[in-house]
DNA sequence: AAAAACAATAGACCATGGTTCACGGTTTGG
DNA sequence: CCAAACCGTGAACCATGGTCTATTGTTTTT
């Protein structure tokens, strides 16, 4: 499909998505027309993209995005390909720990400020 | 404390905690000389900084933390003071369920891309 | 008392993650 | 056929979250 079909169907948009593949996060390919340039991005792009957006809310940033998008895409030799999966999902575990003790301290702070009807 | 020393203790540079004062972080009072100028950052900021600290690692912004201040600090009235703490803890939830996903996903991949022992 | 360290203020600077703009070419709908 | 919508490219622009650099004045240290 072409980067207009996927904006509309990822909800990102044309801006974002040629952002993203400047940056390694996506990958077209030449469209068949001789005519234009246009290119052709293909469908798993759209699972791909949702997995990206998740991925960035959750705290990933666009160059831990490029190298897990290298090696999913086997752009590495499998035995480096899982050592940086595997050091990004620890960041993402020491990410989520970090929440944990926030929404600890938070709610710890949110009991002490008493409700209206306190004594 | 004067601000070095509360840099020198919790971490931060000179400069980022004067950022953070800036933007409603962190609270100091009027030193007690009168030949200057110089600020006293109360003893508790240190709790308060490692708190900051965390909670940025988490994905809290500035003006998250901004807001989480005024409520901590009873800026505002209790009522309104346990709404905007429970739309942190519930911002921070959210992030902790994307990560979760991601976490999956990526372990699923990490599992796909088999071990150099593979057949 | 003079140098070194520290403080306050203001403004410039930087990286990140997009977004917007200007441009020329292509397709598509009427 | 021709305007509207689409595409690719490149560069400018923006907000966020700091960081660095003067500049000026105040302790501390020696």
């Amino acid at each position: 499909m072409r980067i207009g079909e996927l904006a509309e169907r990822s909800g990102l948009s044309r801006d974002t998505i040629r952002f993203y593949e400047r940056n390694g996060l996506v990958r077209s390919v030449p469209g068949s027309s001789a005519t234009n340039n246009y290119r052709d991005y293909p469908e798993d792009n759209l699972v791909w993209l949702r997995f990206i957006t998740g991925a960035r809310e959750a705290g990933l940033s666009i160059a831990d995005l490029r190298d897990i998008t290298a090696a999913i895409s086997c752009d590495m030799d499998r035995t480096e390909a899982r050592q940086v999966l595997a050091a990004k999902i620890d960041e993402l575990k020491a990410r989520a720990d970090e929440i944990r003790r926030a929404i600890d301290f938070l709610e710890r702070a949110r009991d002490q400020t008493a409700g209206s009807a306190e004594g």
